[in-house]
DNA sequence: AAAGCGGGGCC
DNA sequence: GGCCCAGCTTT
């Protein structure tokens, strides 16, 4: 195997030359190479935090869609930013980036890495690939497929950081650091996957420790995760699918989002679903009636189970249609979609 | 440094 | 059921 370290031009060169040949063709990459379309570019970047590109997509065309500039992103109310994003998860990236914009559309796109940097809801990471992509700026990222692409060529199990970043800014192509970023990422995304790297189409392989040790997918060492806590919830539906009583969740899970009165509860202590169905019912002003079924839902730092109840009274009901609301809400409101139809047949 | 934050796809 | 994904913010 080749020194790393005297051999980056010709490994520069080689990844380069694969991703002339194989990198994606992604819709948000419009615009020279290092003077990408900087509203598009930073809408994609904010939006694929955490979610992978194939499921980027459809939430990508449908948001574009809905705001097709920062200026209209900025004029929008929060609420319809909001059912933009619905179902795409972790939302305070939604109101950030509405903040974002109302900076953006008053001074400008950034015109540095710093500027980047300095907008809600943009890091180290977005920074670094928006000021590669529109700005030709020498910065390189450090997401999980860069993390992983170097601990594997350079057979690191436990890659810090700090580490890959240090690692990463070393091998980034000066010339063209746009490219380069763009290309670790599909390299990443499309070769050297998590489970079954196929190096026999890599073009990094002459040169990578892990591929040498035989054990490519070693590395890294799987990160330590905590235990998904249990949350029990009675929650209730007062009127239809389609018109119901929603709240305005507060806080950090779901903040912004709307979704059906909920109460949660020990479920270890007897009665006390009972008891959260009535103290629930209470606030609302409404009666309670007839079990609707239970719901689960799993997100990736708990598992939310409802107790889901039909209910008179209470509030006026408002539009379900046009508020944006989560994953769990829907499931809920469809049980009650089944119970209508279930009269009928 | 660690915890909190969605949801889906794949093994 | 576990692991991962073009991470960021707050504590």
């Amino acid at each position: 195997m080749p020194a790393l370290s005297a051999d980056v031009p010709d490994l520069r060169a080689a990844l380069l030359a694969w991703f002339d040949r194989r990198g994606r063709d992604l819709p948000w990459r419009c615009g020279p190479e290092g003077q990408r379309d900087p509203y598009r570019a930073w809408v994609a970047e904010v939006l694929l935090q955490q979610t992978q590109v194939a499921r980027g997509l459809g939430y990508y065309q449908r948001f574009l869609a809905a705001f097709p500039t920062v200026q209209a992103l900025a004029d929008a109310p929060l609420d319809d930013v909001l059912k933009a994003w619905e179902g795409c998860g972790y939302y305070a990236r939604a109101r950030n980036l509405h903040r974002a914009a109302q900076v953006v559309a008053q001074q400008g796109f950034p015109e540095e890495y710093g500027g980047w940097l300095a907008l809600p809801g943009v890091g180290p990471y977005t920074a670094a690939a928006l000021s590669s992509f529109t700005l030709n700026e020498a910065r390189a990222v450090n997401d999980g497929n860069v993390r992983r692409v170097l601990a594997r060529l350079h057979a690191e199990p436990q890659p810090t950081p700090r580490w890959v970043q240090a690692q990463a800014d070393a091998l980034l192509d000066p010339a063209r650091p746009g490219a380069w970023n763009e290309a670790v990422m599909d390299l990443g995304a499309t070769v050297c996957t998590p489970k079954r790297p196929q190096c026999g189409d890599c073009p990094l392989s002459p040169w990578c420790a892990a591929r040498a040790g035989g054990q490519p997918a070693a590395y890294p060492a799987p990160k330590a995760r905590p235990a998904v806590q249990e949350v029990h919830a009675v929650a209730v539906l007062i009127g239809t699918p389609h018109r119901a009583v929603l709240e305005q969740r507060q806080g950090t899970l779901l903040g912004g989002l709307w979704g059906l009165p909920a109460q949660t509860f020990d479920p270890a202590r007897p009665g006390a679903q009972a008891q959260a169905l009535r103290d629930l019912c209470a606030r609302l002003q409404a009666a309670p009636g007839d079990p609707l079924g239970e719901v689960a839902h799993a997100m990736t730092h708990r598992r939310v189970i409802w107790q889901v109840y039909a209910a008179t009274g209470g509030p006026p009901p408002t539009d379900v249609r046009g508020a944006a609301l989560s994953r769990l809400d829907h499931k809920a409101l469809s049980l009650a979609q089944g119970r209508a139809d279930s009269l009928f047949t």
